[in-house]
DNA sequence: TAAATGACTGCAATCGATTACAGTTTTATC
DNA sequence: GATAAAACTGTAATCGATTGCAGTCATTTA
């Protein structure tokens, strides 16, 4: 592998000359420049990435913490991310954390060993360790989906979850069901409070209350989904209408429902979050709420860089716009 | 940020040592050891990996090239990439190609400028640009599912998919379907060869030829199963049973079969390939092969990292067993 | 007791770039 | 034609580690 002093001998010119042509090309003049890339197509020389940025201090590339890559839906929000990344010539180092916080430690720890400018984060949690708490401080970081629970406030991308359950919700008051199952996700985090809450603000509109045996769930998985359905129909109540607080939740719920006998939405009415492909695939193809996951991913990484750039960021919250997509897993009460 | 000497100044010793109590930690003295430990505690010292990596040329990376990131299929190979990788002490690169040869050319080059040791890639292309090719000829790199196009022969990890198609291609004959329909995936691949030939080679002993107007798609999607179960539908010799290359084609297929008022199986037997995790969700579940991804994905890293270490490779093939899923998608031809 | 060995530790070169500063040549200005 | 300004280019320090080599001191060995 050749080295920039390879072409300095070919071009019979000095380092700085060739770091020059290739960073700031103006600042040389065309016929040496001419012969410098001669010399490069020759040697063919490419720059050691790392020898520049431990001269300039950037690594150019971020850290994306995913608790769990099977999930569609992350994968679009990485789309995004990657796609805006290298626009802005930075690369994503991908970490799958599991939710385990010894992984989230290990990779949030990248950024403070200079293998990674910036911090983008799918969950909740705070990712570094305690001991590494005063080091993060100044660490650009954004959460997307999730507010990260910390002492400090982080930015976010995320779309407004009361609102969208709210219509959800009015959705499914307005075909007449009164009765309502949640599966949710991850019970600790600020998304299971706003959607909760959500949720709750329409019922009391109605003069309803939503009995706690009615929230099951706690992970966002399709087990989960056919779980806690099961738990759901076997509820003295038996909802008439199930929220999950994702698409992956809704198709395992729905997939138990018809193995119950029971028909989707004749019987029971079932929405679900996110959208993801497979939602419009499946029978019946599910209501749910549209999260723009690709923009979320290329928003957060515009924070991200604000941060790296030490710009002021405008906001600490970027909102997203849902969309309610009726599909033909909500439907009228049937009695 | 501290740096190592910071914690020299700290401990009182030089900058070797503080190295060496890290990478080496028994060719110093236990109490110098702790003594420099603590220092580093005081500074929050966390080592530049950049500043190693130049010195020791390794950059403990890898690039994983993946075409469609929206494929759970290669979520699954990704996360038993990152798992190994991390194993090893190995970050992950994601490059999300969509099948750009441009893209396909940036991310390869990584390896070229030292960003990375070696490739990972989940297609057939040959990533590198024309330009590169010469420079390219000692990279690490290993393709996973399809074999890399080029002069150069570089190691694989896939399945039989010859013997799989053929295993599909049985099950389906047993039921006594004769008239198949396939909808492949992109055809200039050798997976695309392979799996034909194992079932046409099934048909051919029942004396059957595979009609060329039989064989429709070109691309790994939900929408191009739409497109080709439309298409096949149409056709004068309706097939009482489709091959779809993936399980997204498969549950497109399913999709618009339904939309025709037929039934799966009962008018038209499908099957996929992949088993990716909707699959057993979806109404019918799916019959298809299991390919084992998330193996796949770690043998993959093995396979680089041995020749990232100079080791000779014992096969330039890594076969990975499939089994046979058979659930409700296909069954017993009733007409 | 002298010589040899082993256990640590430090000095300083090195990895491959970037860049401040200075030096040289060319061009512009009067 | 002399001087100032602009345009290039080179020298050498620097980024933050790693590591070969040499030096010091304590411990064995003969």
């Amino acid at each position: 592998m050749s080295t920039i002093k390879k072409v300095c001998q070919l071009a019979g010119v000095s380092t700085a000359t060739v770091s020059r042509t290739l960073k700031n090309p103006d600042m040389v003049n065309e016929k040496t420049r001419e012969r410098i890339f001669k010399a490069i197509a020759e040697a063919g020389y490419r720059p050691n990435v790392l020898a520049s940025s431990i001269k300039t201090g950037r690594s150019n590339s971020l850290v994306v913490l995913v608790p769990n890559l099977s999930n569609p839906f992350f994968l679009k929000i990485i789309q995004g991310i990657e796609q805006a990344a290298q626009e802005n010539g930075y690369s994503v180092l991908l970490g799958d954390t599991q939710g385990e916080a010894k992984r989230e430690n290990e990779y949030a720890s990248m950024v403070l060993s200079n293998r990674a400018d910036g911090l983008i984060h799918l969950d909740h949690s705070f990712p570094f360790s305690k001991n590494d708490e005063t080091l993060a401080e100044n660490v650009p970081m954004v959460s997307v989906c999730e507010r990260i629970v910390s002492n400090k406030k982080y930015p976010v991308v995320e779309l407004d979850n009361y609102s969208a359950c709210r219509a959800l919700a009015n959705h499914l008051t307005s075909y007449g069901h009164k009765r309502f199952g949640v599966i949710a996700g991850q019970k600790e985090s600020q998304i299971y409070r706003d959607r909760l809450s959500g949720i709750k603000s329409v019922l009391q509109e109605e003069g309803i209350t939503l009995e706690d045996s009615l929230v099951v769930g706690g992970e966002y998985s399709m087990e989960a989904g056919e779980i806690g359905a099961r738990e759901l129909l076997s509820n003295i109540n038996r909802p008439t209408a199930i929220f999950c607080f994702n698409d992956d939740i809704a198709i395992g719920a729905i997939h138990e429902i018809k193995k119950h006998g029971l028909r989707v939405p004749d019987d029971i009415s079932v929405v679900g979050f996110d959208n993801i492909k497979v939602s419009a695939y499946i029978d019946p193809p599910l209501t749910t709420i549209d999260q723009p996951a690709y923009d979320m991913g290329r928003k957060a990484v515009e924070v991200v860089l604000q941060q790296i750039k030490k710009k002021p960021l405008q906001r600490d919250r970027e909102i997203v716009q849902f969309s309610l997509l009726e599909r033909e897993s909500s439907g009228q009460l049937k009695m």
